[in-house]
DNA sequence: TTCTTGACAACAG
DNA sequence: GCTGTTGCCAAGA
């Protein structure tokens, strides 16, 4: 562990708490955001190293295929609550619920 | 030290 | 559109 990966860790934490509720983010995205879209992975297993002191909405991050967390079938139920709506495969809308911290109202395209 | 695993993304079928 | 395989980087045994 590094000061650089510690940092990216923290920046991680950081974004995945700024996530709005009814909203969700992809993986990929927030590591795009921290400029490092080749450390996904690690995204995911700061996630899970994600610290009760943060309070981070883990739940709202999903993968770019809009798929949960297969294993953890509670991410669907509190996103379900926060109102998030899931299709019958268990995948969600990313076209309609993916949170832009840049602009989170555009969705026709650019 | 090396090998295996993992809350993923991208490409192919 | 969905499932399967490959590649990336870091942490654990």
């Amino acid at each position: 562990m590094n000061e650089e990966m510690a940092a990216f860790y923290e920046a991680v934490y950081h974004l995945a708490a700024r996530i709005p509720s009814g909203f969700v983010v992809t993986y990929g995205q927030i590591a795009w955001m921290l400029h490092a879209p080749q450390w996904s992975r690690q995204v995911g297993r700061a996630m899970r190293l994600a610290p009760a002191d943060r309070a981070i909405p883990c739940h709202r991050v999903v993968n770019g295929q809009g798929r949960t967390v297969p294993g953890w079938l509670e991410q669907r139920l509190l996103l379900e609550q926060e109102g998030v709506a899931f299709r019958e495969n268990g995948c969600v809308d990313l076209k309609h619920y993916r949170w832009k911290p840049i602009d989170g109202h555009s969705d026709k395209g650019e």
